[in-house]
DNA sequence: AACACTTTCAACCGCGCTCTA
DNA sequence: GTAGAGCGCGGTTGAAAGTGT
């Protein structure tokens, strides 16, 4: 079959998003939810293509997600994820509450790789590398020669605990030891597996809402449409799940996980500065843990 | 301070899948 | 069964930021 650009190319923008075109986006989204990325443009007066907004959005404008680096825990599951499912990332992001797929995959290329080969073991294989190449920075690393080691049970590492599985027949990852939580136990959902609680006709045509929550999160976009006091231009306030801090009705986006463990986010709105100002330029997120500001744009 | 080099990550590109007529 | 439309995914790019000299 013969195909299309995804839009027309002339005369629409590329490049970074401004302030003022988040803004365009968010109000849209917020009013007619994700549905027809390819009609959004047109509808919301931007000059992008629909793909452009899908991607602005998911990867960035999502109330829902994290920012940050990831975080010890993820990173493992991360690994552990990859050895199982390959370089399938957005199977992954779905392991992971309030990360994209385009945020993990950067985060492999730019950051576990390295940890990994520095460890003598292969990214693409999880298994040790060959001895003529492995381990070409062997500072604080101590890893065994490669060809001794188990690849099913690397050694330990004082940056990076590998704990992946190769094969079928493994052992429970330690994820499952340390966190309660077995990546083994959480089964892949297929996108004819998603049942979508009817619901509003705008997400409907689309099942990839459902692909970046688990199975405790909410749809973001219905549940904003659902808020009869919501208005995305009036102070947000505070939100964080935990202290009773919240000012705002969008509590809920980040208190969704039943664990307690995802950070949450609050976004400090303060005269004369507002959400859309903060997204692009000065959005600042805080590790509900630590309370430490760990973003500031 | 200035330049070169490296790293990071937001955004783009194109392919493949699914759905619908 | 087929073609077209729309969307999602994974790979790649390039500008900006960071670091070293």
């Amino acid at each position: 079959m013969g195909r299309q650009p995804c839009c027309d190319k002339v005369g629409l923008k590329k490049g970074p998003w401004t302030a003022e075109e988040d803004k365009k986006l968010i109000s849209f989204i917020l009013t007619n939810g994700q549905c027809c990325w390819r009609a959004v443009p047109k509808l919301s007066g931007l000059l992008r293509c629909g793909k452009s907004c899908r991607l602005r959005w998911t990867n960035y404008l999502r109330p829902d997600l994290k920012r940050g680096l990831l975080s010890d825990h993820e990173e493992k599951l991360v690994i552990d994820l990859h050895s199982q499912l390959g370089n399938r990332w957005s199977k992954i992001a779905s392991h992971l509450p309030g990360r994209t797929d385009n945020e993990i995959k950067n985060h492999w290329n730019t950051h576990i790789k390295k940890k990994l080969k520095k460890m003598g073991i292969d990214p693409l294989t999880h298994k040790p590398l060959p001895i003529n190449n492995s381990n070409p920075i062997n500072d604080d690393q101590s890893p065994k020669p490669p060809q001794d080691q188990d690849p099913l049970h690397p050694p330990p590492s004082s940056t990076c605990e590998i704990t992946s599985q190769v094969g079928p027949n493994t052992e429970p990852p330690i994820d499952q030891v340390n966190n309660g939580f077995c990546t083994d136990e959480v089964p892949l959902i297929e996108p004819h597996e998603i049942n979508l609680v009817p619901s509003t006709s705008s997400s409907s045509s689309s099942s990839s809402s459902s692909s970046y929550e688990d199975g405790n999160s909410v749809n973001i976009v219905e549940d904003l449409l659902d808020l009869p006091s919501f208005d995305w231009g009036c102070d947000l306030g505070f939100w964080d799940d935990d202290d009773g801090i919240i000012s705002s009705s969008l509590d809920f986006l980040i208190s969704g996980d039943s664990d307690g463990t995802q950070y949450s986010r609050m976004v400090v709105d303060q005269e004369p500065m507002n959400l859309f100002e903060m997204t692009q330029y000065s959005r600042m997120v805080v590790d509900q843990e630590s309370m430490n500001l760990f973003d500031l744009l």
